[in-house]
DNA sequence: CTAGGAAGTTGACGGCGCGTCATCAATCTG
DNA sequence: CAGATTGATGACGCGCCGTCAACTTCCTAG
């Protein structure tokens, strides 16, 4: 791990100011967020003490503190690593909407398929309690929500959507999309596909329109 | 407070084993749910600690534990109390319904109605952090769900609903049920009339036949 | 290369919330 | 009325909280 040269001459590749300083100081911050990753998931967020996580450290309890000021912000700055992964994801897909179909289909399979890949906190957080769910609305969170508003009302002045009430169909999007996605990530198969064309059967053409289901095998898992 | 007849004679309308033990246990049961409320609501949940709701009490920090282990069962009884409200108003409304249509106007129309009268919780939790959303799956509240998808899954075999994944119906009614009207008591005048007309039709007919809105001006509360 | 200062780390500390439990008071029962 | 039972009380030991003075490491100017 020794080095003579673990700084090579700083001439070059000077885009980033990186001295030793700056460079332990993001390195710590990562520390705390990957151990507090792993203690979330184990424990859960709510029996998570902010000790458990340094304990999971190299670092002193002192410095958490010159990091986050609590459990919270640090979860939240997790949520914010997840949110600034898929932000761009889904405006892309949104962009290239030529239809109100292509919108809908690519906002759900985007969002489903990323929370099946990414499992993310979804199983972290399950361990919580069993009864517990929480989402933290954090400001990459809500300015998420706030560019599938603002794509939807440019889709309305592009005459692509209707003129419908933006903020009311944004949410019901969002509402769709967290609590499909739980059941989605409950079931055997979790597919991804199935379930947006689920959501998007839905937003287009209401429930008439929904898929069929064969017979009445759809609830293999009602309880746990 | 002090009377000599506080009970009387236990003859008569002994329906209910009344004795004065039993009373004072309901009694005290009630006093900390009470104190809770009001400590949850002031503080949020997050921040509220049990000592808290205690100190809200005429009782010691002993007593508190005869009847909850944590706050978060205290929260618990406390959605419980609020489900064991509303799931007898959704169900009515929904088994009157001889439609499509009935069937799913009633159900956001009761919800959002009882949303904005019980106000409930949902003002408390926004104490919280402003970020920090919660929502506990108590067993009352679970049983509400699959009340839904049971009364979803005898439609469908009514024939009133087409074969659709009820599961994911289920899950789709929840979301938008939840996320609307967290949208809808932000708005500056909260119509839950309209906001069921809204969902009522998305689920209905899809984007295409949701109510047109007069010009852009459903977003006035994009930030708070 | 070095000296002085700036920046960041450390862990011990007082304060407090936690859940328990021995003790005691109130109620019930015969 | 007396003994038994149930439940309330609050002090206690434990561990987590966030802070801060002392210390170490890095940076910068000369």
């Amino acid at each position: 791990m020794e080095q003579t040269e673990t700084v090579p001459p700083p001439s070059r590749n000077a885009a980033k100011p990186t001295g030793k300083r700056e460079q332990t100081k993001q390195q710590n911050r990562q520390i705390i967020l990957d151990a507090a990753r792993v203690v979330f998931a184990e424990h859960g967020y709510g029996a998570t003490t902010v000790r458990d996580i340094i304990r999971a450290t190299p670092l002193a309890s002192g410095t958490f503190y010159n990091y986050f000021q609590s459990k919270e912000e640090v979860y939240q700055a997790m949520q914010d690593e997840t949110a600034l992964v898929i932000r761009p994801k889904l405006r892309e897909a949104r962009e290239k909407a030529g239809t109100v179909e292509e919108f809908i289909s690519a906002t759900f399979q985007t969002f489903f398929e990323f929370v099946l890949r990414d499992g993310v906190d979804v199983r972290a957080m399950r361990h919580n309690a069993d009864t517990m769910r929480m989402r933290m609305d954090t400001p990459e969170v809500v300015a998420g929500f706030d560019e599938l508003r603002e794509d939807i009302e440019k889709a309305i002045a592009r005459g692509l959507f209707p003129p419908v009430d933006a903020d009311y169909l944004m949410a019901a999007i969002v509402g769709v999309a967290f609590e499909m996605s739980e059941r989605m990530a409950r079931r055997a198969e979790a597919d991804p596909k199935a379930a947006a064309d689920f959501a998007t059967a839905l937003f287009l053409g209401g429930i008439r329109s929904l898929p069929p289901v064969a017979d009445g095998k759809a609830m293999e898992n009602s309880g746990a």
